[in-house]
DNA sequence: GATGCAAACAAGAATGATTCTTATTTAGGA
DNA sequence: TCCTAAATAAGAATCATTCTTGTTTGCATC
C-alpha cells in the first residue's frame, strides 16, 4: 500500500497542492487542511513542503509579498502574481521560449537546472475594483 | 545641489546599487558602505531600499535563499541564479519576448507591470569546484 | 500478541530577515 | 538664531521559517 495510514498528513499535503492552482503559502495549505486533520501543525507542513521541494514532486514560485507559494505542477509554466490581492495565477497557453536554457548554459559556462517567468501586476477583478470603488486607500 | 550632505547615505545606497553587479542583498550593500560610512546603519539601508523601490529607482529580485536581492538596473532583463554560491549575475545579450506581455494582459484581463525572468543553476567557477574536489559536503 | 526500531508527528522554542518605534541630528528657510 | 521637516541610529518588535525535543504510529520480528 504505497498511502500508509503513517503517511495521510503528507499525502494530503501533497494532493492539495496537485489539486489546487491557488498556488499556496504554508499557511494557506495549513489553513486548508486544518478541517479535515485538526491536530495537523503548521510545522509538519512546512516540513512536509521543504522535502517535497526537495525531491522534486513540488516547486516553489519564490516569495510573494515576504511569504513563500507552492506549486505542485512541476512542468514548467509561466505565472502571473497580482500586487492588489496576492493571488497567483498559472497563465496557461504562453509558450516559454525554448532556446533560452541552452543559451544561458552556454553564457554561464555552468548546468542551468531551471527557469522561472512571472509576471506582475493588477488582476482583473483588482483593476474593477479601483475603476469602481475609488477607495484605495 | 541635488545631493546635500544630507542624502549622503541615501545617495551612496543608490549609486552602489547602481555601480554594482553583484544584486545585493541590504546586508551586502550594508557591509559594503560600512567601511566608508562606519555610523550606517543596517536598518537606514532597509528603508532607502524600501523607498527606491516603491519609486521605481530599483527593482527586488525576489529572494534567493531566504534572503531578498537587489538590483539598481531597472530595465528589463534576464538573471542567473547560483544555487551553489548564491550569485545573481546578469544575463546581458538574451532578449526577453516582445509579445509576452501583451499577450498576458489579455489573458489576465488586468495590468501588467513588469515581469522576472531568472534562470537557476550553478555557475561555471561552481561546476568547476564540484568537478575537482568532489568534497561537496 | 509483545517488543523494538525508524519514520512521522505536535508543540513550541529559536533563528534570522525585515519592519517599526523613538529619540536625536541635520539642513535649510523664516 | 529659531523652527520645521527630513534623515538617521539604535534597538525593539514582528513574522515567516527552521530546529529541537519528546511522543506516537506503523511495521517487522520474535
Amino acid at each position: 500500500m504505497v498511502s500508509a495510514k503513517h503517511f495521510r498528513k503528507r499525502d494530503a499535503i501533497l494532493t492539495y497542492l496537485r489539486q489546487t492552482d491557488t498556488h499556496p503559502s504554508a499557511e494557506m495549505v495549513f489553513a486548508h487542511l486544518k478541517d479535515e486533520y485538526p491536530d495537523l501543525s503548521l510545522g509538519t507542513v512546512y516540513r512536509n513542503l521543504g522535502i517535497f521541494k526537495e525531491q522534486g514532486l513540488i516547486q516553489s514560485l519564490g516569495t510573494v509579498n515576504g511569504v513563500e507559494r507552492f506549486d505542485g505542477n512541476i512542468k514548467p509554466h509561466v505565472h502571473f502574481a497580482c500586487t492588489g490581492c496576492d493571488a497567483v495565477l498559472d497563465l496557461p497557453g504562453l509558450d516559454v521560449p525554448r532556446r533560452l536554457p541552452s543559451q544561458v548554459t552556454k553564457l554561464v559556462g555552468g548546468r542551468v537546472d531551471s527557469f522561472q517567468l512571472t509576471f506582475s501586476g493588477l488582476c482583473g477583478e483588482c483593476t474593477n475594483q479601483n475603476l469602481q470603488g475609488g477607495e484605495i486607500a
